[in-house]
DNA sequence: TATGAATGAGATTTCATTCAT
DNA sequence: GATGAATGAAATCTCATTCAT
């Protein structure tokens, strides 16, 4: 009797999520080049050849983890984004998240790195466009709500595109801050990054 | 900012100025992986063998070109912070002067980038531990102007530190996407930036 | 000629059929290492599995393939020698059969081409040189005839050995040379290959 | 001091040759997919990292071997046929030279195989219409050759290109029956393949 | 100082074959 | 019979580095 389709597919995603959870914690680390396919093989627990069973090449296997990061961190924003609740507390809100996340664990912080550098390196960003695009749908999302914020009368006036541009940037640069002082990191007051946009 | 220029205009040699040139080019656009020593070599004109007769390695190479480039960003910040002016013009100085550069050549944030790009990757961090002090200077310049400027009245009031890794968080995070949009890229509005800091 | 299907449509056992047609077909057009398991495997649209139930290996099928390609080609050549026909006719027999069928299918040549493939090829000659014999028959049978045509005073003189030889070495570059041309290759005139032989 | 050029050129002429000539041996007696570089680099006793270094892949290295073996095999013919003689003479000079050759050494008959293996592969044949054209030179030139023999009359009637054709057809069929039988392999009565022409 | 041929270690990739179910 | 996940050996290829000149 063959396996069944089911056992199969149990297998598969077993194998699969080594090979992910290896290769995102490698290219997270390393990045695309540094992280070898032997080491991910090997921190996953199986034969390289296994890995080239499931995706193509070790460039596959990274556009596959990136797209996944990115996709579902724009989604964790749209999330929030589309709550029933005023700009102002939905401003708060993320930035209180992006706040505990980055203090609460490592992997936040690494997750915006690794997409980051994703989208600075040349050569992949022509390939995909659409990523990209949907990388920057938290910026604006962002726009919009500082805009509705300051019909409100809540946010700050400005231009709303900048404002957006910043708050981003800022969480940006603070996870690579964050990767680099590490041990010694310290979050920043929150109000802060709360007053770039909402009204004192 | 200093120009990628200036670190070889400085070099009488003219095949090491050659090296280098070649060598910032290739780090900045590609990474110390990606850029291959026959590449860099091909750029500059010159032969593989010459370069190792320069530099012991790769790597000597890219880290001198780092430090160099953290050592020139930083002896810039510090010319501005010792002016002569009261804390607000300094803070306006270096927005003003940031925004301009990240504006008009696409080399300032690629710099930056540069940088960054060294200080996040792990395996180097170990290395030089001086470096990333010296990296971290204009920092810690600001932390001290915004603290003058607190007692001074013309500042907000809030955490120094904290304003300043956000200051400087929100202009690392605005070179990334500089460079990640491209032509796409409109600069914000400077006001903003400044705002982090200074009363209104 | 035998056709490609008559190789498989004997086997009763529908998998094995199944194998049989998928690797034929890409051991043609790829030869023996070209063509991989997964391939044909994947065109048969059984599991690499299975075909290793049916053979030991991969080349195990390749020979079974040879074989009865040359098996099959070697019958149909006998057939026609066997019949109750002058020398003269059989000759001329062969020609038109060889001709029509080169013209007609693509099959026939490929076929060919397949069988001189695996006869050329080095480490493969010394495993069977029962099936070179075998290969070798229709040359044996051509001679014979030549001989006997030469007898009754129908044929050209000469070493029948060296006519026979030529006689199908053209054959055989025939096919090498339709399937290099494809769509451009004309049929040459069929007279020429009966006049190698028969008297004017 | 550097090495002068015409060192280099001559270093690096040695080892190509080196290459050359041992890739030459291993795709001639294994064809391009079974002669693996490791084999290759050790033939010719150097390491695999040089064949990179001269050529940019193992194909690349192939296809100029057989480029090679196509040009120098057709120029061969066209010296030939660029003498100043009658066309029966020259028809006479080809089938001796080439009887001659394929008789005397093992290499003519293989360098012939080497071609037709290269031109029957089909993925290939897309690639290079131009080595294809001018690997199909000699059949022409012996064409249009055949067309003055008839006008002069020393030369059978019938189609000259068909005649050209079978001409060829059995010359490259010889080469492969040469290859397969080996010490068993006898050369034929030349003036048969003169016939295929002349008249008697 | 300067060259680029040459190496060797290690990277990515392929693929016939095995195996548990 | 039948599956396709898994392996491991070997293939192709890359590249920093060395070296004779």
């Amino acid at each position: 009797m063959p396996k069944t389709k089911e056992q199969f597919e149990l297998i598969k995603n077993e194998s699969k999520s080594k090979i992910v959870k290896a290769g995102l914690k490698l290219f997270i680390e390393k990045g695309l080049l540094a992280a070898s396919v032997s080491e991910i093989a090997s921190l996953a627990g199986i034969s390289k050849g296994l890995m080239y069973h499931y995706y193509k090449s070790k460039e596959e296997l990274y556009y596959e983890l990136v797209s996944n990061a990115i996709n579902s961190s724009t989604e964790y924003m749209r999330a929030i984004f589309n709550l029933d609740r005023p700009p102002k507390e939905k401003i708060k809100l993320i930035s209180r998240k992006m706040m505990d996340n980055i203090y609460s664990d490592h992997e936040t912080a690494q997750y915006f790195v690794f997409i980051n550098r994703f989208l600075i390196t040349e050569k992949i960003s022509e390939k995909t466009p659409e990523i990209i695009e949907i990388a920057y749908t938290p910026l604006k999302l962002t726009e919009e709500i500082i805009s509705e914020g300051q019909r409100l009368g809540q946010f700050k006036s400005g231009d709303a595109k900048s404002m957006a541009m910043l708050y981003w940037s800022a969480i940006h640069g603070l996870c690579a801050h964050k990767l680099i002082q590490r041990d010694k990191f310290e979050v920043p007051d929150l109000e802060l990054l709360e007053k770039l946009i909402l009204k004192e």
